[in-house]
RNA sequence: GGGCCGGUAGCUCAGCCUGGAAGAGCGCCGCCCUCGCACGGCGGAGGUCCCGGGUUCAAAUCCCGGCCGGUCCA
């Protein structure tokens, strides 16, 4: 977009506070400015200038003050204050990550279809973006995987604007200049452009000598089949950098530094970690802030270069220093906020984090037998040091689950390792040359990094090469990224929506009085067997909660619903037969109460069981999915282990604590904000839901959901829950499965009956099961331990009776024995005794199955091939085949032992004579 | 959600490519050696080769489907 001014009022600038426009010499870009400049002060164009530049109305300020002074700036400017919300994104489902501030009022808000709770309003939000991870450190704290993203947002609306452009550059300027001390000269606005989820507009970027310290998104266009369209909304989309503020009010060598303060030197102790002098790391910091560098062993050849050779060591530990601080940081905000590591989803992205964390870890010489030990002391530490804050206060709250999940995670990371470096020994016993392809297979199988297989393999003198591009080797072993929204399927056939779609919103009576049976209504619209009613009772399959049945009933004629479907706000009835009556004919509906009573206990219990269960394990608890059928719930939920016999039954006895206290459900109807002010988002149990309105279903002290499903008014009414099944689904998922009410009965019912059928199954009438059972068990040990004696006794016969009618071939003894009982292992013990032990040449046969046998010693000695026995035979029926000194064989027609020992003789003799 | 790797004795794994008598080490039991223990030596027990189907005279091995675990990527 060449003409921005026709958004950003870069006019207003020049006018009001006389900047220019210049032309970058080395990027090309434009940027406006009130002191004449040759280069944009922003990098690669420039170096990190402010370090060592003296602004003298600025005092070195700490993260909550520069994160204060936003948010009362902005106040004064008549802001509203909005809370952070939680880096986890439960109320979108495009996105797993809070990237970010806008990401909160997306998308009803930036649509237009509902307000903000403040317009204009700021909000502090933690972001995490991970897309840069790897330059964590190397930036010395440019980049972060997670950031406080100070927001300033204004929502206008045609004819109701609140501020744009002009009032931007104010705000900005002023925060700049007035709480933070800056001269208006020092503010460089340089021209760019922001696109993002369907959404596009100009974005001037705030840089001050040499770092981006903002980004004012005029957030004006809807991308639309690629091309831009206004937007009858205007956003202002402003992100101001709170750690980069921090980090240039400080003036210190790293961002880390002017962060964290004295958790730096807490972290060197616990790592025995060094940094050079701070002079020096100052000086570096600042003479490579104009070159781009991608990884560590770049960064090493810079320092070479640039004469900081005496010093690369400490540099480079002070990297994964840096890293390790950022990602302990960002590990444990991501875990307070609800995150279960996984092998999917959001909990992969712990897990990456929590990884990478490790492997810098052992990049700084922690032992594996340490690792353990040392991060959980980096996690409490960290916990420690933002005890009380504004933002990561809360991860004191959490730290309970927060040092659990570290640990187990970590071992689980060190034995991934062990196994991983277990098989790249084996690759090395197996095979000398060690390919590219094979470090691409280690890492992608088992999640061993290329630089320890490499060190691994140094061990053995195998040396191999990592491609620089490995990581994109990698990807492109994986197909291409599938979509992350879910298109709306509807359960119907198209045309059928279609014709749905045309009627007015069904009044949904179940919600008013989810107790009633039976309803007359008016018919709107009849399509074959499909119906839609101006009102209804019928629960339509939604929110894991299966429909309802019932009849409909017309004049002498009933009519059974088979199912019951939503398209929108339309509820569609599909009858068993097409009905006679037409729209505008009244109607009476009757639903199957026993089985919406089922419906309705265990989608209250599942709501109860969410509820113990973060009780008992904790907020990070959260519903992965559910199920509620007549015959039994399902509810899945996010932990990171195992559930113990204990907590199973801990949470079994809350949900009933809750049925018994008899607590009233309430139902209202709220628009977002105020349910998540009031609830927070843990109403997105369900998954996000994208209507103006919600609908909370609560249970005062216990539980609030947004929820569509029909519930019983008191939690007493559910009657009793017993948990009857505890699996594990996947990583990171835990499944319940429960019953309630009058099921219980029916379990029960269904579980004696399975007893005495067992009973039955046994011979025993009347009887204790376990007895029963116990006994049988001890008879059957001891019938088999029988057989196993008269398999001894028999075999010793057999065996004597082989030995002493040996049939002499040439220069072979050899043996014929007929088993008439198919007992495998018998034969195979007989076989292997005349044939190993006492070297005669065996031939067995039990039923239709043929087997003989020799030593290979013999068989090779006296070159006796028995392959050759089953070949002369095949024409007889006996088809085979095997080893030479070892064959099996199947006998369609009968044979005689002569027919066979004949065929033996002339094999042996034949060779013989040779 | 998808790709890849794996599931064989109590444990760690070999065998699978190329179908033909289920293996090793550790652990366990017994004996020898020893005053006793450790070490060492000899012997032994221990198997639904994850499950189901198919191909085959014959499947741990080949093919198909499923389950479980691990891992990478969205």
């Amino acid at each position: 977009m060449e003409n921005q001014s026709e958004v950003v009022s870069f006019k207003y600038l020049e006018k009001e506070y006389g900047y220019k426009r210049y032309k970058c010499k080395v990027c090309g870009g434009f940027f406006w400015s009130r002191v004449p400049r040759d280069t944009c002060p922003d990098r690669p164009c420039s170096r990190y200038e402010f370090l060592y530049k003296n602004y003298a109305k600025v005092s070195p300020l700490n993260l909550s003050d520069v994160r204060r002074r936003f948010i009362e700036y902005l106040v004064k400017r008549g802001h509203g204050v909005v809370d952070p919300y939680p880096v986890v994104a439960k109320w979108r489902n495009d996105l797993y990550l809070t990237i970010a501030s806008i990401v909160v009022f997306q998308p009803l808000v930036t649509e237009g279809l509902i307000d903000p709770p403040h317009n204009p309003l700021v909000i502090v939000q933690p972001s995490i973006r991970l897309t840069d991870i790897d330059n964590v450190g190397l930036t010395f704290g440019r980049h972060l995987s997670s950031f406080e993203m100070g927001g300033m947002h204004a929502f206008n609306k045609p004819g109701k604007i609140i501020y744009w452009s002009e009032g931007i550059f104010e705000n900005t300027i002023g925060f700049f200049t007035e709480a933070i001390g800056l001269e208006i000269d020092d503010l460089v606005f340089k021209e760019g452009w922001w696109e993002g989820g369907g959404n596009a507009g100009p974005a001037p970027e705030v840089l001050v000598d040499g770092i981006e310290v903002a980004t004012l998104v005029h957030m004006a266009y809807k991308v639309v089949n690629g091309r831009y369209e206004l937007n009858p909304l205007l956003v202002v989309d402003c992100g101001y950098g709170i750690e980069r503020i921090t980090w240039l009010t400080k003036r210190t060598p790293t961002g880390f530094h002017a962060i964290y303060g004295d958790l730096v030197e807490k972290y060197k102790n616990i790592l025995g970690v060094e940094e050079p002098p701070e002079d020096v790391l100052k000086r570096a910091v600042y003479v490579l802030s104009n070159i781009e560098y991608r990884s560590v062993e770049e960064y090493a050849q810079l320092l070479e270069k640039t004469g900081f050779k005496d010093y690369m060591r400490r540099l480079v530990s002070a990297v994964y220093l840096y890293s390790v601080l950022d990602h302990v940081r960002t590990l444990s905000l991501m875990l307070s906020d609800g995150v279960v590591p996984s092998n999917t989803s959001e909990g992969y992205l712990a897990r990456l984090v929590l990884r990478r964390l490790l492997r810098s870890l052992l990049k700084l010489g922690v032992k594996h037998s340490e690792l353990r030990d040392i991060v959980v002391k980096l996690v409490e530490e960290q916990i420690k040091y933002w005890r009380g804050d504004y933002i990561y206060g809360k991860l004191e709250r959490h730290r309970d689950y927060v040092v659990n999940v570290v640990e187990v995670e970590t071992e689980k990371f060190i034995n991934s390792l062990i196994r991983g470096l277990e098989i790249v020994e084996r690759f090395v016993k197996k095979k000398r040359v060690f390919t590219t392809e094979d470090l691409v297979e280690i890492y992608d199988s088992h999640g061993i990094p290329p630089d320890i297989i490499a060190e691994k393999l140094a061990q053995y003198n195998i040396r191999v090469e990592i491609p620089p591009d490995f990581y994109s080797i990698v990807a492109s072993r994986h197909s291409s990224p599938t979509q992350l929204i879910k298109e709306k399927e509807y359960e119907f056939p198209q045309l059928i929506v279609e014709w749905a779609l045309k009627y007015p919103e069904t009044r949904r009576v179940f919600h008013e009085d989810p107790y009633l049976v039976k309803l007359k209504t008016r018919v709107l619209g009849v399509r074959d067997n499909y119906v839609v009613l101006e009102s209804t009772i019928a629960y339509p399959w939604g929110g894991g909660q299966e429909h309802d049945e019932g009849f409909i009933k017309y004049g002498g004629e009933v009519y059974k619903i088979t199912y019951v479907g939503k398209v929108g706000d339309v509820i569609i009835h599909v009858l068993e037969k097409t009905p006679v009556f037409k729209p505008g004919d009244e109607v009476e509906l009757e639903i199957n109460w026993e089985r919406r009573y089922k419906l309705m206990r265990h989608h209250t219990a599942t709501h109860i069981i969410l509820a113990a269960a973060r009780s008992v394990l904790g907020d990070h608890v959260w519903q992965a999915g559910a199920e509620k059928t007549t015959s039994k719930a399902r509810l899945d939920i996010t932990h990171h282990k195992p559930l113990s016999e204990e907590e199973v039954e801990k949470i079994e006895k809350l949900a009933n604590e809750i049925i018994n206290n008899r607590i009233p459900v309430k139902f209202n109807y709220l628009d977002r904000f105020t349910a998540e002010s009031r609830y927070g988002v843990r109403i997105y149990q369900g998954g996000a839901v994208y209507t103006p309105i919600l609908r909370i279903v609560e249970i005062p002290g216990v539980d609030a959901q947004a929820c569509f499903g029909t519930h019983l008014t008191n939690t007493s009414e559910v009657g009793g829950v017993k948990i009857i099944g505890v699996e594990r689904i996947q990583d990171g998922v835990v499944r319940l499965e429960f019953i309630a009410g009058t099921r219980l009965v029916e379990h029960l019912r269904e579980l004696e009956a399975e007893k005495k059928r067992i009973l039955e199954i046994i011979g025993v009438k009347h009887g204790e099961l376990f007895t029963s059972i116990k006994k049988l068990y001890e008879d059957y040990k001891r019938a088999l331990s029988v057989i196993e004696d008269y398999r001894g006794v028999l075999e010793k016969v057999l065996l004597e009776k082989a030995l002493a009618e040996k049939i002499p071939l040439c220069g072979v003894n050899s043996t014929y024995i007929e088993l008439p009982i198919k007992d495998e292992k018998l034969a195979k013990s007989l076989i292997e005794e005349l044939s190993l032990k006492k070297k005669l040449l065996v031939v067995l046969v039990m039923g239709d199955m043929l087997e003989a046998a020799i030593s290979p010693e013999l068989s090779e000695q006296l070159k006796i091939d028995l392959r050759k026995l089953v070949e002369t035979l095949t024409p007889l029926g006996v088809r085979g085949g095997g080893k030479p000194d070892h064959i099996t064989a199947k006998l369609t027609s009968k044979i005689s032992p002569e027919k066979i020992l004949e065929t033996l003789r002339e094999l042996s003799c034949k060779n013989k004579a040779n």
